[in-house]
RNA sequence: GGGAGGGUACCCAAGUGGACAAAGGGGGCGGGCUGUAAACCCGCUGGCUUUACGCCUUCGGGGGUUCGAAUCCCUCCCCUCCCA
């Protein structure tokens, strides 16, 4: 594979190829941009596809600039809803920013890694420079994004500072003299708007790569940590080869395709024959990305003696306490958020006492050990004094 | 500034004096069936307890009318749209 067609592999779109075959023409070292939201400090699955996109610059001796978006976070951004997002604090912003690091360098190369905040250029703006800048820029333009489009329609508030939004945005490119920027699918928009606006103050446009967005865990909805449907770098080894055993199967293809980059008639024969067999091997797979052969090999073993075999896992939470109800030691060992969901748990035949469904949740457990299963998931050590 | 429509549980959304802890849908949870897949079936989804058609808290905030209010009145706050 030639270095433009690594690139260029896997990606959602290139606006253009024409322009980055100049680009990577005339210059050895592309300023390559990131941007990342400093108040969602969880990378998850979705993040991956982008960043192994930017690593692939980087072996390829590129830079990245690794965008901290603080400026625009302390404004707050309403994303979506009338709801806006507390502002964050310096210092929350630099937290969020440490974690956000930790988890993208088990993929980038820190070396070869820039990074800023915006607030460094942004928070410097005059009045008239925005006014400068957002008269580059209609209205109609402004509603050529799908979402702003469909929000106006239905009567969903659209708050002018949204629209300042991807104007902030292609600051940022100008500030930087971004050459190439990535992103997911679902910043089209923005990063096109970003080249009319480098184009309008005389600037070589960015040309930007999107990544497509992959489905969250219930196969619907994008991966999204609000969704509550990813997966994500900072999970254990356990929880990833589990959250990706329960994809649907209408998803693994896409999941080898995205994620892993494999795409054979094979591969979609073996899938068809046998899903689970290929699904196991995805979240081996997966979880080996993120924690190594060794522990995705435990992963898998935890999953197959845990959820195949039904086996109480061994290393689980311990809970000590005296003789009493089994819906209070439920709720007093946390494992339940009250005392009338550990009732209704019980009564619902969701607790395993040493393999035994309880179902009288006045139940008084005699003195001892036991082993409790809550859910399909919650294991607790229980010692009765 | 003028006018209209709104604020109900995690989300959407019904409800305009009692049978309302509040329809319906989504989501979530539990059980069954399974492969922690899909589909499907059943149940649960504010809290507390002596589990009772019991008690407490909840329909934007506060106050009032009433035996009784999500529903009526007053007041305040907030949101949206249209016109200027």
């Amino acid at each position: 594979m030639s270095e433009l067609e690594v690139l260029l592999s896997g990606i959602q779109d290139v606006v253009t190829e024409e322009e980055l075959k100049e680009k990577l023409r005339k210059k050895k070292k592309l300023t390559v941009k990131y941007g990342a939201d400093p108040s969602k400090p969880d990378l998850h699955l979705g993040h991956y596809l982008c960043l192994r996109k930017l690593k692939q610059f980087q072996d390829m001796g590129h830079k990245v600039v690794f965008i901290i978006g603080d400026f625009t976070a302390m404004i707050g951004d309403p994303s979506g809803r009338s709801k806006t997002r507390p502002m964050l604090t310096r210092k929350e912003v630099e937290r969020n920013s440490q974690t956000y690091f930790e988890q993208a360098f088990k993929i980038l190369d820190r070396e070869k890694t820039e990074i800023r905040y915006n607030s460094e250029w942004l928070s410097k703006l005059k009045p008239e420079n925005i006014i400068k800048l957002s008269a580059k820029v209609t209205v109609a333009r402004m509603l050529d994004r799908d979402d702003f489009s469909e929000r106006y329609k239905k009567g969903i508030p659209i708050s002018m500072h949204e629209f300042l939004y991807p104007i902030f945005q292609a600051y940022d490119s100008i500030f930087i003299k971004a050459d190439v920027e990535i992103g997911g699918s679902d910043q089209h928009f923005n990063f096109a708007l970003t080249r009319e606006i480098m184009r309008q103050e005389g600037l070589d446009p960015q040309v930007f790569i999107t990544l497509p967005l992959l489905e969250g865990t219930d196969g619907k909805l994008k991966m999204s940590k609000s969704y509550g449907n990813s997966i994500n770098f900072l999970d254990e080894p356990e929880d990833i080869f589990g959250k990706v055993m329960s994809i649907p199967d209408t998803l693994i293809l896409k999941y080898y395709n995205l994620v892993l980059l494999k795409e054979s008639e094979e591969l979609k024969m073996w899938i068809k024959e046998n899903p689970m067999r290929a699904k196991e091997n995805l979240a081996f797979e997966i979880t080996k990305i993120f924690w190594g052969k060794e522990k995705a090999e435990r992963a898998k073993e935890y999953f197959e003696k845990t959820f195949r075999k039904r086996e109480i896992p061994e290393d689980i939470p311990v809970h000590e306490t005296q003789k009493k109800r089994i819906f209070e030691i439920l709720y007093e060992s946390k494992v339940v958020q009250s005392k009338s969901e550990a009732r209704r748990l019980i009564r619902q035949g969701g607790v395993d006492l040493n393999g035994e469904k309880i179902l009288d949740e006045n139940f008084m457990p005699e003195k001892g050990e036991y082993k409790v299963k809550i859910g399909k998931r919650k294991f607790l050590k229980l010692i009765i004094k």
